[in-house]
DNA sequence: TACTATAATAGAATTATTCCAAGATGATAA
DNA sequence: TTATCATCTTGGAATAATTCTATTATAGTA
């Protein structure tokens, strides 16, 4: 928390009450949540935030590489505030996002036709699957 | 031509005229158009064509497993008639969506600790970067 | 403590996508 | 060839995600 604080500050962050509380949030979070989980967890402590501030804030943070805006899922963005190299899988079903720690990075070469054609910046592997919770419970819930 | 009404007839489409010109738009497009480039590609044939109908063609085509829809661009989604697996890479620059056709499966293994959990059903490969022509301009083009 | 740049807010605006009800039309069978 | 019907098309409304704007509030600093 004091850590937290001293980290945002170098970094050159204004730090409201909100703020914090969206930092706070994101901290060690493997949950992948969307601007509607941050907009929905932090209104139970700061009851007047607004989605422009839960934006603001995440778009913030993407500028300076502190969050990961991840594209698995077509419905919707999900953010990551783990910025070291990974992937993901979603389970097709409950659309949960999880971790998928593996370092792809030898395998995947680029054909030379596209790599002299382009300057790769990065990459992202994305899974799809069927979780266990949903494998057994017949696979026909929601969200 | 005649193959396309063919193929689509089997695959139980009513085939109208707005549906063909999709089709049509659609056969061997490598250009991965999103929703808005099919729409007002079609109007200029069909000045009538609505977006609902550009959707539901989209939706019906990716219900029978006839094209892709592809989730590179946090924007918004571009589709791709090339089932074939393969991956895409993106320009950050000017967004424009590429094909990289490399067969990286074999180099994919999930974690065990993953694919205990996951009936895994798919997987693809996102790639961005910075096309020979936004570097040779500088770099600063939109879209 | 006062100042100033930046943040928070509500709400409007934008953009992408889906839904709906009404009318239109392909495909089929008589 | 025509009548029938299931399906498609359409405009427009509805929903959802995200961005923008103008105003007010406030954290950080001098």
């Amino acid at each position: 928390m004091e850590n937290i604080i001293k980290k945002y500050r170098e970094l050159g962050f204004k730090l409201t009450p909100q703020r914090l509380g969206i930092l706070q949030y994101l901290d060690g979070n493997t949950s992948h949540p969307t601007a509607e989980d941050i907009f929905y967890s932090i209104r139970k402590t700061y009851p007047t935030i607004s989605f422009a501030t839960v934006y603001n804030t995440v778009q913030a943070l993407r500028d300076r590489g502190e969050i990961v805006e991840i594209t698995i899922d077509p419905a919707k963005k999900h953010f990551d505030p783990n910025t070291y190299p990974h992937h993901h899988i979603m389970c097709d079903t409950c659309r949960k996002v999880e971790d998928v720690f593996a370092d792809y990075s030898a395998a995947l070469k680029l054909p030379a036709e596209v790599s002299s054609r382009f300057t790769v910046t990065g990459n992202h592997v994305d899974f799809y699957g069927i979780c266990a919770r949903c494998r057994d419970k017949g696979g026909s819930e929601k969200i």
